[in-house]
DNA sequence: GAGTGGTCTAGACCACGCA
DNA sequence: GCGTGGTCTAGACCACTCT
């Protein structure tokens, strides 16, 4: 290991800890660890890098905190796998408006491949010219139909993407078991808009009806875009769901 | 101090530094220490309590990360104060498409006092026939207006507020600076409705046009409900920007 | 019983702000 | 130079899980 020595003027000097969790995040990037896999114990891990048990502590706190690794008192500490109960709804925030949460099912969808345009190049960090994938789909709950979504990702992450139909539901934990990408944070962007003709015949509400708008970029564990998303919310009975704090 | 030693098998047992933790907590919602003062040092703290600085810097750091109090090395630990820069934009979500941050003016208001509402009294945890201020805003950004908004408090917690006019745009300072009311969180509910009349008219937008509609429940330091606020947006230059992680 | 994470302590030294 | 928070260490003991 080469950690950097205290006492550095150096200008890029981080705190021992910071520098660990530096260093578990590119192993957990790269997939030196992969999702559900056990790290070394915190001791072990003290030993190798040459620092205090403590001090591993700390950085292995600034993780969990970032729900990138898990805790398991007596067992373990495990690298954070988005097939879990808890984590489905992280990312999706429809909620019926009586209080139960909202997972639609998807009925079908389509997916094509296709050059990657200008705004998806710049939201995406790709080259220009590079290949995405497209996804779009109508999503149901209690029989209706909900929200109508569009979904771009880079080829290049997802292989043979397009020969996996029929998609499961929640894309997420199927990005990260079968393509090892882990989305972990997500900025959004939301508006009301007016249904266009397409939006109001797949979601069979009448053309100009208010439908939230919600554009998505999603992050990976090393906050890179991964995916970017464009949901129509039809919100009669539901609404969105956040908490600020 | 009453902290409960360690070994205790009753059931309510919690660690020490958690034990800390709400006391702290306790002291600050009770304004035992007020917004911008300083707690005492962390070894200060530890002697008083019996316990090591390492256990109240835990507290401390837990707060911290609520936003609850702040640190500044080499001068203290100070209790949190909303009317820093960092904290404007903290439960103001509205930005314009271009990115830079809205922070929307209000030429007029409204106030009344009226009982509260079942809905208002089971949202904000009243009793039956409690008081509240309602005040009706309009707010415009860039010469034009881009949202109306409902906000309901309990007027036990306001004393006078209708008394306080013209009151100034940013509420939740004014509620801490005034009133020694903090908020510290919120919920809220997101939905697309079409503009009603008057909205409408306050806007200068047709009638059906989609507005984005927030209906928040902000929450005080200690978790209770303090406001209820129905907010209206135009959303055609501007957005509402979150971040999920 | 062995091994893991969780809590708590005591003490050293560094970096910063201020008088 | 002093007092504050920030980093780091070393070690003790507790609570949990599995064998």
């Amino acid at each position: 290991m080469e950690l950097q020595e205290r006492h550095s003027d150096r200008p890029g000097f981080r705190p021992l800890y910071q520098q660990v969790r530096d260093l578990l995040v590119s192993r957990i990037s790269t997939g030196a660890w992969r999702p559900a896999e056990a790290l070394p114990s915190e001791q072990a891990l003290a030993v190798e890098l040459g620092v205090s048990q403590g001090t591993v502590r700390k950085a292995i706190d600034s993780l969990v905190a970032e729900n990138l690794i898990e805790r398991r008192q007596g067992k373990g500490t495990y690298v954070a796998q988005h097939t879990r109960e808890s984590a489905q709804f992280r990312f999706f925030k429809l909620t019926h408006d009586g209080g139960e949460r909202a997972l639609p099912s998807c009925r079908q969808s389509t997916i094509i491949r296709r050059p990657a345009s200008a705004e998806e190049c710049a939201k995406l960090d790709l080259r220009r010219r590079s290949d995405v994938y497209q996804i779009a789909r109508t999503r149901y709950a209690r029989n209706k139909p909900v929200l109508r979504e569009s979904i771009v990702v880079p080829a290049a992450l997802f292989p043979g993407l397009d020969t996996r139909q029929p998609l499961p539901n929640t894309l997420y934990t199927f990005y990260q078991s079968e393509f090892g990408v882990s989305v972990n944070g997500a900025r959004e962007r939301l508006k009301a808009v007016a249904a266009d003709k397409e939006a109001a015949r797949e979601l069979l509400a009448a053309p100009g009806a208010p439908l939230l708008s919600v554009e998505r970029v999603a992050l990976d564990v090393a906050g890179r875009p991964i995916e970017l998303r464009r949901t129509a919310f039809l919100t009669e009975n539901t609404h969105y769901g956040i908490e600020l704090s």
